[in-house]
DNA sequence: GGAAGCATGTAAAGTGTTACATGATTTT
DNA sequence: AAAATCATGTAACACTTTACATGCTTCC
């Protein structure tokens, strides 16, 4: 019996939706789940392997031309598996690291002017996140929600919204430090 | 010259606000900076040597008892480089891995009954991530910006308002999913 | 007297990324 | 013809966590 994790179902859950080779796994996760589980090709090929010898994956040599590829689909077995993975109320412990706010933590030590230009960038970067998300990913991911998978799509807009709602959350605290102004700082 | 990363500059600023020995700076992360930026004992005691070695950090021996304790202040050079930390453009980019945004990315393959369990869980999820903020992180801020420190509050408090954002995003679609009920659904 | 907390450190294991290595096919 | 994309895989490296190891001090 070998031991799954999330980037084993990842693999599942890609395959499932029509990502049939280790490449294409890649490319649709770079397309979809990058914001809140990356991966690397590094990852994908050997968890195929694994997860073919598990039984849960099955793999078909379909090649283009004289290049090789292998091609996958889920068996009984792995949606079994997908599905009781999705039923599980266990889930790994959300893991953030965010250098901007370890910024933002310690921005105490700075003269109020950079304090404002270092929150001014933090909402600038969660600007940039959101428009990337609205620009690439939800195109495709509504594209998808015709072929019946809805929820990529759900959580695109989700990634968007949390994107947006730390903006406006930067911009109030900008003008807070705008209009507060002389109060606060180091240099106060 | 040694290279210095945000978890160098973390033991900077957290020797800064008061946390001198190794000890004291991983309780002090377990209590603020966790949940964007967590740390272990493992990573803590070889850094400040590190630290230490590049004179940015001056150590000096503050045993209790006959218990040894070595205690950190930041020297000059240390409270430059993490000026220079804080103004600098550049930054890691934000990395995050929620196994829950997975399962919700996949949640086509239930039956529309699951699905609601799933976001109901995820609503659970996001609730007690903000009661944990609320409660045990932003008095312990709020205590200590009345030291001065104004931005560990700050940071909380975004924390907290992050998660509450999700909580309302996710009991919307909750509903959402219990309207449109027979609309959706792998069992259609 | 025992449990919890203070205090420091190392070794091993796990997880993940980047770089290397190779080559075919399609698009410009 | 060159560049981009498709395609697969391994090796080396980096970073972090967990477990191990030890012992003092304070609170109940």
């Amino acid at each position: 019996m070998v031991k799954l994790k999330a980037p084993s179902y990842l693999m599942l859950g890609m395959v499932r939706l029509g990502a049939r080779s280790g490449y294409a796994i890649k490319k649709a996760t770079d397309r979809s789940t990058r914001g809140f589980w990356p991966t690397s090709l590094a990852q994908v090929y050997p968890e195929l392997g694994r997860l073919e010898r598990a039984g849960l994956l099955r793999r078909s040599e379909d090649p283009r031309g004289a290049r090789q590829r292998s091609v996958y689909e889920v068996t009984e077995q792995g949606e079994a598996a997908l599905s009781n993975w999705l039923r599980s109320a266990r889930e790994a412990p959300l893991q953030l690291r965010d250098e901007g706010l370890l910024k933002l933590f310690f921005a105490d030590a700075l003269p109020r002017e950079d304090q404002l230009t270092l929150v001014r960038r933090q909402r600038e970067r969660a600007q940039q996140a959101e428009q990337v998300i609205r620009e690439e990913m939800i195109p495709l991911a509504e594209a998808q929600a015709t072929t019946g998978a809805r929820y990529p799509a759900i959580a695109a807009q989700l990634g968007a919204d949390m994107y947006a709602y730390a903006r406006r959350w930067f911009e109030r605290l900008e003008q807070e430090l705008t209009q507060a102004g002389q109060a606060y700082g180091r240099d106060r």
